[in-house]
DNA sequence: ACCTGAACACCGTTCAAGT
DNA sequence: ACCTGAACACCGTTCAAGT
């Protein structure tokens, strides 16, 4: 029983329909050599394991970030930075679920290294560098971590944090005070916020 | 064929082996249940499901930070902040196969209410306890995102990290100039000298 | 309540054989 | 080189039946 349609079969392709799968929770070898019209086997022509698909994935999407928004935007580097930072952060929420490949892959693939390099033109110290590395992907990471794996629009999600967050107040009397702030902890206002104070102690 | 020990079948003691297993790379379902003399079906009468076992095992791990570093140590609130942020990173790179269960119940489990609301003690601002989070979780998920399940020392780590690393001088100037300070990005001092900055802008 | 035995519905990967 | 068919060695989870 073929599923799939044969047409062009090429590693495009192929993590065109990976990232699809991923989307939806399903990425198997099994079904997305169904989606190409192949045999699971057929796959291993392509790629030589399952991780390397996702590693392939991961450094493609970082690859949809706009990097002309830190080599040549307008501003000062810390506006270019930031700018740069809440476009990859809304790239990469597109695909929650391929985020801990994101963290694994950070900077081993050749989009990674580019990226890399155009940060540090923008901020030559590479300590301060890493510094602001960890806290973009650190917050995406955390943000992707509960988003299911088909992203809900933020306002929405932030709403069902707050309703679904109650703490004994007598325990924790500053996390019950604080609950709006943290309902809004994804928020991209809170993203932008952290990021620029960071930005202002390097 | 029973393999394992019979003795004393309690939550606590699935959750010592589940670790043990997922240190190693193979927490399966079927293993755990062996290494309890259980048959696999058994497991399902203390937890739901595997995902279950996987975030208690997530909680457990981070109560075992010590958290009378946040509370009641020594020094500024800041000073007691980076004690207890290094002493979570130690506690955790034991466990690296354990990081994106941290991520993922990152504030749900009861401990981490507990770390939490000391946190807000020591830092009242939500949003600026938010970026000491996502700091501390961020750089330890890339760190832990690289390292093997079986830990090496951080010495051998970052040299192994310069050994691999190479890149085109020509395409990539700056990165390869800063070679040795990103082999040295997992350390401990690149840890500290990032948390110092952040908390010295909140 | 706790556990077994057995099954169901899957996985990733390999490999001889074909084209 | 690319692909099939078939197998190998696994998975998580369910459930009737036993104690």
């Amino acid at each position: 029983m073929k599923t799939g349609p044969r047409r062009s079969v090429n590693p495009e392709a192929m993590l065109d329909a990976a990232l699809d799968l991923l989307d939806t929770g399903g990425l198997t070898m099994r079904a997305l050599a169904s989606r190409l019209g192949l045999t699971p086997g057929a796959l291993y022509t392509y790629f030589p394991d399952r991780a390397a698909i996702v590693s392939a994935l991961a450094d493609r999407l970082l690859g949809q970030a706009d990097l002309t928004l830190l080599q040549n935007g307008p501003g000062t580097p810390d506006e270019r930075i930031i700018a740069f930072s809440l476009n990859l952060r809304e790239v990469l929420m597109r695909h929650p679920a391929a985020m801990p490949a994101i963290l694994g892959a950070a900077f081993t693939g050749p989009v990674a290294l580019r990226v890399g390099e155009s940060l540090y033109e923008a901020l030559p110290d590479p300590r301060a560098a890493y510094t602001v590395m960890v806290y973009v992907l650190g917050a995406i990471a955390l943000e992707a971590a509960e988003a299911g794996s088909t992203p809900e629009p933020e306002a929405e999600r932030i709403a069902a944090r707050r309703a679904a967050f109650t703490v004994d107040p007598e325990a924790f009397p500053h996390t019950h005070a604080a609950a709006d702030t943290i309902a809004a902890y994804i928020s991209t206002e809170q993203f932008r916020w952290g990021l620029e104070r960071v930005l202002s102690a390097l």
